[in-house]
DNA sequence: GCAAAAGTGTTCCAGATACACCCATGG
DNA sequence: CCATGGGTGTATCTGGAACACTTTTGC
């Protein structure tokens, strides 16, 4: 017990740290939520969301606690990126940061929270800079973004509930970042039987207007289970 | 400054260690370097090398430093595969971990240096009961190996400098555990011309011998560059 | 001469791509 | 009545999968 408690006793401590790259979809544009601090430290830079890791807690229970605080959101998705520990990476310290992506309705996020938080959506073209090494996170985030949209059904997490194939369509262009083809989109999505289609129709863009569908998350595990694939 | 100091300076401070996942390839089996620890704590139980990370470097830099350590290789393939950050995950004491998964050469890998450290090849049917999460490290990093194999050249990292098309597939056929065409393979690898083949003959495992072959990274690099996307 | 691994082509099928016109409706 | 986005089908191409026999040579 003595050896031990100084193999561990010997070890050198480190500040660990989480931030958060959120994305949304809003008016057919991928957005990220980004964060101008309000207060010292670093007063009036850009940042990312991030926080502490504290000790009652793991690395992903700091970012649901960092994104709850500022999203007012539970259950988000979210996945770890990457470890981010370059010792002179954080200006202030040297600090250990393990970043993660999310995905948002940005509908559903309270923006009053946002305001105090000094929070805002902005399109990627838009993100002006940022501290430390956050653009490199944010760059690498959406590498990661868009292999895990390939073959996983996470692009419903960034629309409402009920949407349209157009909608769903704009948001893997802007995934992608290239055209898709009307047809051939529908054609496959659609035969992948995975969509419930509503009766209601959505007549905010159209006249004739489109179709809503909603995401039948249980068909989807069922055949995911059987072996079905989601490819997009 | 003040601010900013006591920022810094209210956070929690973590150990923080790096756990490496070491794959070989001997025997036409996918190995892993597995160690039996010689001294307290957890003496006589089997775990994934690893070490803490110093106040000094990087995480990948202690993941570097530990392989290099316990094989005596530099410029080893390696990457980040995941943080494990279970409050409970150490039994000893709290400790986040940065698992790296590595390829070896294992014959190119110091014998001595393997006794002295106490570890040894295992095929991934002979490996014992591991220590904390370690297991789960494992099956982890076969998922990512094999998601990476897929679109990476990264097989030949396991491989002799010069290889037959037999031991090339026999690889890949560990890697995804299952029979790979040998007319279609060869047909595949051979097409991408991204191998070198040598007048040279392996004739250990047939009377007809086999052509040897290198990888042409350089050749290689340049056609990734075009775009051309390595897939097996 | 035979065992044992090396080496070699063709056919078939499924899924991806390319592509252009009619529909419904609010203004 | 017309502008606007919604919705539809077919032909072609490409790449993956299946599949069996001949060659070489050490023993």
């Amino acid at each position: 017990m003595n050896l031990q408690q100084s193999f561990y006793a010997q070890a050198p401590r480190h500040l660990v740290a989480v931030d958060c790259i959120i994305f949304g979809f809003e008016d057919s544009r991928l957005k990220l939520l980004i964060m101008q601090r309000m207060v010292d430290p670093f007063q009036g830079s850009f940042s990312l969301v991030g926080g502490f890791v504290l000790e009652s807690e793991s690395t992903a229970d700091a970012a649901t606690r960092v994104l709850q605080q500022v999203s007012g959101l539970r259950n988000i998705f979210m996945d770890q990126l990457h470890c981010y520990s370059d010792v002179n990476r954080d200006s202030g310290s040297r600090v250990i940061s393990l970043a993660y992506y999310a995905l948002i309705r940005v509908e559903e996020h309270d923006r009053k929270l946002a305001i105090q938080h000094g929070t805002q959506w902005l399109a990627l073209d838009e993100i002006p800079e940022l501290i430390f090494d956050h653009r490199k996170m944010i760059e690498d985030a959406l590498f990661r973004l868009r292999d895990k949209a390939h073959f996983h059904p996470i692009g419903f997490e960034l629309l409402p509930e009920k949407f349209t194939l157009s909608q769903l369509r704009s948001l893997y262009e802007e995934i992608y970042q290239r055209v898709l083809d009307k047809r051939n989109f529908r054609k496959k999505i659609l035969a992948m039987n995975i969509l419930e289609k509503l009766e209601e129709k959505d007549k905010t863009t159209s006249k004739k207007g489109a179709h809503l569908y909603r995401f039948d998350k249980q068909k989807y595990e069922q055949l995911a289970q059987k072996g079905f694939v989601f490819e997009i």
